[in-house]
DNA sequence: TGATAATTCTATTGCACTATAGAAAAATAG
DNA sequence: CTATTTTTCTATAGTGCAATAGAATTATCA
């Protein structure tokens, strides 16, 4: 109650973040599969195994879980895509590597991944302004590799940066809901529609 | 109780029917604002100016409007689109049309789309089924279309028509998350993914 | 082993929500 | 105007849920 610093310090804190971690686990699936509104903290607990009140332990509220969830569907996105942006190459192949690393992610973490872009709307005001952030700044990452690529004639001028941003993004963005019943591997999905955005549809060829 | 068919028929009908559709459009409303687990029944009545318990003289259950919201969402959809494959023109154009038509609702409709495209995942079982099978038949169309287009050379031969319908229909079903934020008319944005969808972001002008 | 702290449990509160029952009010018809 | 039907209302049952309180259990360590 005083202070029982020392040991008790280091070894609990790490199993209480080990703990967090996997009720975090369970909540991303929970709320990937029913919606945040439409799962309970319930269904959490027994994903775990455990009472529902004892989650509380651990959260304060079901939101704060969501929060959570979100903020590491989130991270390493923009980080990722800045690297690219800054690795030099043409951008045709930076614009097709951001493609990439945008679904990546759904590998190893689709819950993550589908909790973030589906439900974040329904964070609380704050949190919900922190992600919009984010995302605010990888789409000016997309339009930056545009207007580049416009500048130094790899891609049309006649594009349309932001327009052109919104495209890719959705279009990757739609992965994460059919690409478990589709069985193609993600690096060629990444592959397909890299060549799509940067070639289109038409053939050049003959005619 | 027995039959009181006659003059008792038609009017009320007719006006049950019309409130009915008032009802749909406030559901419509509350359901692609607040998801259909974050929206309750109280938000449908208070949006009408009437009592939650009265809207149960309309319906069953919230799960019913929310198949009558889905199914008027989804209503038109694949026809239009039968209609524009069997118009005989270029592939291209073809394909170009089913974009242009595909966000087309959103201009009168985008409540009913909305709800259509994110909350029809919480349908009971048998009308999930249907719309499914909608969304199936829209992907097929997509997919002829492309075929045919390979076909005839209009498209290029390495084109995987499943992939790209999938990229196409991804890139316009999000732009239901984002025209009302950017201010571009729903025409334009047809015109410019229809372009990059044919042609892509690469300047083959130089080099 | 015995004390202390960490973790999980049981039990419950209080609220929001869907849906029903039946009365009241409004509209319509004879 | 009265009777009948249609529509909306009040009141409430019943359920599920998030969150809290505090006891019981388990782990830690001297």
């Amino acid at each position: 109650m005083t202070r029982q610093l020392k040991q008790t310090e280091k070894s609990p804190q790490r199993n209480v973040r080990k703990r967090r971690r996997e009720i975090v686990d369970a909540a991303a699936r929970v709320f990937a599969e029913r919606g945040y509104h439409g799962a309970s903290t319930q269904d959490i607990a027994d994903l775990l195994g455990m009472r529902q009140a004892s989650l509380y332990y651990y959260f304060d509220s079901k939101e704060t879980a969501l929060e959570e969830v979100c903020a590491l569907g989130a991270a390493g996105f923009v980080e990722k895509a800045e690297e690219i942006v800054r690795n030099g190459l043409p951008a045709q192949e930076r614009l097709c590597q951001l493609l990439a690393a945008h679904i990546a992610p759904l590998d190893h973490r689709a819950d993550y991944t589908r909790t973030f872009l589906n439900e974040r709307k329904w964070l609380p005001m704050e949190s919900r302004r922190k992600v919009g952030r984010m995302s605010r700044r990888l789409e000016a990452i997309f339009e930056r590799v545009i207007r580049e690529g416009i500048r130094n004639g790899e891609f049309r001028n006649d594009l349309n940066p932001r327009m052109t941003t919104l495209a890719l993004l959705g279009m990757m963005n739609a992965v994460s809901t059919w690409y478990e019943r589709e069985s193609i591997p993600l690096d060629r999905i990444a592959e397909l529609f890299g060549d799509l955005a940067l070639n289109g549809a038409s053939n050049t060829d003959a005619d």
